[in-house]
RNA sequence: GCCCGCGUGGUGGAAUGGUAGACACAGGGGACUUAAAAUCCCUAGGCCGGAAGGCCGUGCCGGUUCGAGUCCGGCCGCGGGCACCA
């Protein structure tokens, strides 16, 4: 007897369905489109089980809307620029442009044997002269629409590497390589204007209705828009120019609990004080470190005390001390704050530390004024009771408090209520090779000037070396050297490239027209426009999201995108990272040493090494090359197939879900996949005689497998859909239907189980003489008439506890289930006699008795 | 520090506010086999009980409800993001 062989079967089909064309993507104007998009990978060199999970999932989509009759787009390229390449040529030598092309080779190698529905015809890196060429066109349209500014802001400085570092290598305020201690510095950079948007971005996620609510709660945080008051302090002893002190505040509300006014080291007039050796060493000491909020945020709260007062605008004889604080941020609001230790528990900190005076302004309802042990905050919609208001009445919300205080200060002169965002303006600029050169010309006589467009695409050098730190392209002897192509005169190319975000944030558009010599074609950008279905991590929740909705707003300004693609990806799914135990031993020193799960002996009790050294579990975390704890999805598929792997990774877990990689899983998802061949086999052989009975009940199990796995499928709820087919395997397996019967349901299972595990789909379907691929049959429908039941069982519940339950016809009446229910033994014996209270009867769900 | 999630048997998980534990893994028992593997069948939250059945049970504490794993408030633990990782 033949058994079922992956490694055999699965070449075969990858080339039926390159033959037939099966996943070319064509523009047709009879059928609906459908676009579907996995966030695409990083070209690292080895794909690994997230990946394998990912692009799995999209094609489960892809190919079942491909089935269900949709004219579907499924493509796949590389987001290939970025700060590894230059990693390994500075470790290992070589080219970055080499690196990454061979490792798109490697990678690509490794996908195809998973026999993805991907039109790889309009695959592209965006490295490719091609791409990133269309991107410095649009940059130049952005730059002439007014989307495109330069202004300064601070980067991280290594002072002896004399490099900008990324934040991920600043490492305890220290540089990854050097050591020493960074510092924010500021420098001239290219940024874009996503501020304009900032309330269209926030309104428009109201729109965005198939979206994880908890993607769009977290960009309205970021976006951050905020109601508050800006007023202006007057000074006392401050210098020339600096007679006022605007600061903002959405919580005016506890104005009379000022105890302080604090600006930020990067203040204009802390700046202005700079000459007094004091001031500049404490401003110098709150530069030290990173530029990342979290460190900012979690170093300590240090303060100074720069003499000036400010007088309260309530009361001119009150006068509050100016502080220069660590904590205060210049990019939002207006860099200068008044603190109210007492609701706020930052300021409360700070006024603990420094001895400033902690007032309430107000208490919880029912309570009185007394002294604080920590800040008192409320949620705004909260009642409370103000012991120092000045605006509203003495009792009430936050949120009425805070309104009365704005109109307070506009009536009286002093404030005006404004509204604010949080979300900063993009910044683009890197100091970095491998990126998008920005296409624009420092001209001595012109200035800044845009690249001419028939000189696009500005591509890279490839004569350059990382045998020093900082911008290759910086210290390029001719490739800076241009003439302006305004004026001809001698003039030199920015050498800042792009944010590799700026890559990510429209390669959805290409994917559209990816060969076109413009950044997209009006016909094709209308038919396939927007990807229906976006799917990727959690992780990309907010900036990749956020600037891929801005840069759709852009094109669409700038004519590259139609009105209707301004929100780029109508349904979003983030999916959960695959997850493996850690293994280790330790060395001489009781430092860790990592093991590979495949070098590692597992049993019940523990693990060992293959000599049988004993060896540390760790509990399941995110698959890393540093902890070992990875598997390699190869290996996978020679041992069991590409279909296992896909089965494997989308059973058992939600998709949204961490799903943890065991041996065992992906043996038992062989097993089964095993399990299925064999079925198919033995059912393709049998001569079993019909049995009208057994075939209808067969046929019954059909109709609900279709309508449950395809709403499993429909729902993004892959685990339940590979339940109900394990379901339906074992009724199958167990049926005494004839044999017609069952390879009736053994094509629909086929058809069912095509979009998960392709290959042994259409291996299933041609054993049980299928016409055709199945990857190209029409999605089973279920029969309507199979899948009414006529009688349903009602739990019985005394006082919420299940007691007992009966069987009734499906549409009997309530009052009806009621006497029965009251009626039933169980429930007699249980009340003993009790009257009954109530009695609430859930139709079709559960009856509950209350005594 | 701030924003956002998640927490259910030995394990992964299922459950429109309505029978907690579907489906699967690991386990236990059995069939087949000279034996093993493979396969098939049965069993399976915990405690008590011969059984019928009962009590307890969805991280912890409290609340809303006829009814809470699900909704609300507070806590604990774990994870994601924090604007130059992609």
């Amino acid at each position: 007897m033949s058994r079922y062989e992956p490694s055999q079967t699965e070449p075969k089909w990858q080339e039926a369905w390159d033959k037939a064309g099966a996943f070319t993507a064509r523009r047709d104007p009879a059928r609906p489109k459908y676009y579907v998009l996995e966030m695409f990978p990083y070209p690292s060199g080895r794909i690994h089980m997230g990946h394998v999970r990912n692009y799995t999932m999209g094609d489960v989509v892809a190919r079942q809307k491909a089935a269900a009759g949709y004219s579907v787009l499924h493509p796949m390229g590389w987001d290939a620029f970025g700060m590894p390449a230059e990693n390994a040529a500075m470790e290992r030598g070589g080219h970055p442009k080499d690196w990454t092309y061979g490792n798109i080779a490697d990678m690509r190698a490794q996908m195809r044997p998973l026999g993805l529905s991907i039109d790889w015809s309009r695959e592209f890196a965006t490295c490719d002269p091609e791409y990133y060429g269309q991107q410095q066109a649009m940059f130049i349209d952005m730059l002439e629409a007014g989307l495109v500014y330069r202004k300064n802001a601070v980067v991280n400085w290594d002072p002896v590497d004399m490099t900008v570092l990324a934040n991920e290598q600043v490492i305890d305020g220290k540089g990854w390589r050097s050591g020493a201690a960074v510092e924010r510095r500021e420098l001239t950079q290219w940024f874009f204007k996503i501020s304009d948007y900032s309330e269209d971005l926030l309104n428009a996620l109201d729109t965005l209705t198939d979206w994880p609510e908890k993607v769009r709660l977290m960009q309205a945080n970021w976006i951050g828009k905020s109601r508050g008051l800006q007023f202006a302090f007057e000074t006392v002893g401050a210098p020339t120019g600096f007679e006022k002190l605007e600061v903002y505040t959405t919580r005016p509300d506890t104005l009379m609990g000022a105890s302080f006014a604090a600006i930020s080291a990067d203040h204009p007039l802390a700046k202005a004080l700079e000459h007094d050796p004091a001031v500049a060493a404490f401003v110098t000491e709150c530069r030290k470190g990173g530029t990342s909020a979290e460190e900012i945020e979690t170093a300590e709260k240090i303060g100074y005390d720069t003499g000036i007062r400010v007088k309260h605008p309530l009361d001119p004889s009150w006068e509050l001390p100016v502080w220069i604080a660590n904590f205060i941020l210049m990019d939002y609001g207006t860099g200068a704050i008044f603190g109210c230790p007492a609701h706020d528990q930052r300021d409360f900190d700070f006024a603990t530390k420094y001895g400033l005076p902690i007032k309430a302004v107000f208490v919880a309802e029912g309570e009185r004024d007394a002294p604080l042990a920590e800040a008192f905050v409320p949620m705004k919609s909260e009642r409370v009771t103000y012991v120092r208001g000045f605006a509203g009445s003495e009792t009430q919300t936050g949120e009425e408090a805070i309104a009365a205080a704005i109109s307070h200060a506009e009536t009286n002169g002093y404030g005006k209520g404004v509204t604010k965002f949080r979300l900063r303006d993009w910044g683009i600029s890197r100091q970095r090779y491998w990126g998008c050169p920005i296409p624009v010309v420092h001209c001595p006589a012109c200035g800044v000037v845009p690249e001419s467009k028939a000189n696009l695409p500005v591509t890279l050098p490839d004569d350059v070396t990382f045998d020093v730190p900082g911008n290759p392209l910086d210290r390029h002897p001719t490739w800076r050297d241009c003439t302006c192509p305004k004026c001809g005169a001698k003039a030199r190319r920015e050498t800042d490239t792009m944010d590799t975000f700026v890559d990510s944030s429209w390669y959805y558009a290409r994917f559209t027209a990816p060969r076109a010599t413009t950044p997209t074609v009006a016909e094709d950008a209308d038919y396939w426009m927007n990807v229906d279905q976006y799917i990727g991590g959690i992780e990309h929740a907010i900036l990749h999201l956020l600037y891929s909705r801005f840069f759709a707003r852009a094109m669409q300004k700038t004519g590259h995108l139609p009105q209707k693609a301004v929100e780029p990806f109508n349904a979003l799914f983030t999916q959960g990272m695959v997850t493996h135990e850690i293994y280790l031993t330790r060395d001489g020193n009781g430092r860790p040493v990592y093991h590979l799960p495949e070098d590692v002996i597992r049993t019940d009790a523990g693990a060992t090494l293959k000599d049988g050294t004993a060896v540390e579990i760790i509990p399941s975390a995110k698959m890393s090359k540093s902890k070992k704890n990875v598997v390699d999805p190869m290996n996978i598929i020679a041992q069991f197939g590409a279909d296992t792997a896909r089965w494997f990774v989308m059973s058992d877990s939600p998709p949204e879900r961490d799903v943890e990689w065991t041996a065992s899983g992906a043996e038992a998802a062989f097993k089964h996949l095993s399990r299925v061949w064999r079925i198919a086999d033995e059912v393709a052989k049998s001569d079993t005689p019909a049995n009208a009975a057994e075939d209808t009940a067969l046929a019954r199990a059909t109709a609900k497998a279709v309508d449950e796995v395809t709403k499993g499928i429909e729902d993004f709820a892959f685990n339940k859909a590979i339940a109900k087919l394990y379901e339906f395997t074992n009724t199958v397996q167990r049926s005494q239907a004839g044999a017609g019967a069952k390879r009736d349901a053994l094509r629909v299972m086929a058809q069912l189980m095509q979009p998960m595990t392709p290959h042994l789909a259409e291996e299933v379907w041609a054993m049980l003489g299928g016409t055709g691929l199945v990857t190209q049959a029409p999605w089973p429908k279920a029969d309507p008439a199979l899948l009414v039941e006529d009688s349903v069982t009602l739990p019985i519940q005394i006082n919420g506890k299940r007691r007992a339950e009966i069987t009734v016809p499906k549409d009997m009446p309530a009052t009806e289930v009621e006497k029965i229910a009251l009626a039933d033994e169980a429930v007699v014996k249980f009340l003993a006699g009790q009257p009954v209270k109530k009695i609430i009867v859930v139709p079709g769900r559960i009856i509950n008795v209350v005594v």
